[in-house]
DNA sequence: TTAGTATATGCGTAGATGATCATATCCGCA
DNA sequence: TGCGGATATGATCATCTACGCATATACTAA
């Protein structure tokens, strides 16, 4: 094994109220996150930003909200957080997997995020190249 | 037949976005609701008011959200505006149900609502004699 | 040690949201 | 025809949220 995630979830004993779990669903980038993430599994912060074509700190800020409703679960290589699905939230929460379903379904971003998703995962690029994958996409400074 | 529903939803033939209807569900208030509005089935306005303790105007603007997010279809009779379960759209969404499953199982209010509910229904009052039913919970003036 | 990159976060802004109070509208009934 | 109760909604306020910009921190590799 390369890197080891640890426990599912580091000091998260308690489960957050239903609520909270659904405000932190309630917003578009952040559903695109999650489907995108449900999908590959595994995913550092730049690779979400760039698949979903985010600001650096608006990625960040989103992340930390999925992390603080217990949707996702960070654990740091070097200087790069990765993020994983929280298996064991989602399983407790049994609304979470068909909301994600229907996202997918429906959201319009999300077709260009999973096209964007799997350009970068056939690219060979990875997060210490990132930065030519976006420039090879065309994309603006940063 | 009492009082006809007419069909399901009035004028409503597109489907709602899916984080509008997760913005829509994702308040402890309006979960309490759509658990009451599904154990009951059909509620007006001001016992709905009654049996989770709100006020009037409070009340009113939370259904409004929840009907303009599709999620309850409201009908009137005489001067009270009925709603019901847009059991459509639950179908069509699969997260609603698991969802408001979770409310129900860990919202601290849903007993007392539930409860409450259930005393209602007991009771004998309806919708015109509601006032007295407040009254004799001890309820304070509105 | 230093340059380069990844990530988090402080600050400021615009817009959304939840709550209350007061008021307008609507309806059936005396 | 006018009263009382049910609802909706305007005005207002405090709070929250999403976002961008700039900056601080942290870790690698040269």
């Amino acid at each position: 094994m390369v890197h080891t995630p640890a426990e599912p979830e580091p000091g998260a004993h308690t489960v957050p109220p239903v609520d909270a779990v659904l405000k932190a669903l309630a917003e578009r980038i952040r559903l695109r996150m999650l489907v995108v993430l449900g999908e590959a599994g595994d995913l550092c912060s730049c690779e979400i930003e760039a698949v979903l074509e985010l600001s650096q700190s608006n990625a960040s800020r989103h992340l930390s909200k999925l992390s603080a409703a217990g949707l996702i679960s960070p654990y740091k290589s070097a200087q790069w957080t990765h993020y994983l699905p929280n298996s064991s939230l989602w399983a407790h929460m049994g609304f979470i997997e068909p909301a994600l379903e229907s996202a997918r379904a429906s959201l319009e971003e999300v077709a260009g995020d999973l096209e964007r998703l799997r350009d970068y995962q056939k690219s060979g690029y990875t997060c210490r190249t990132i930065g030519a994958f976006r420039v090879a996409r065309g994309e603006k400074r940063r």
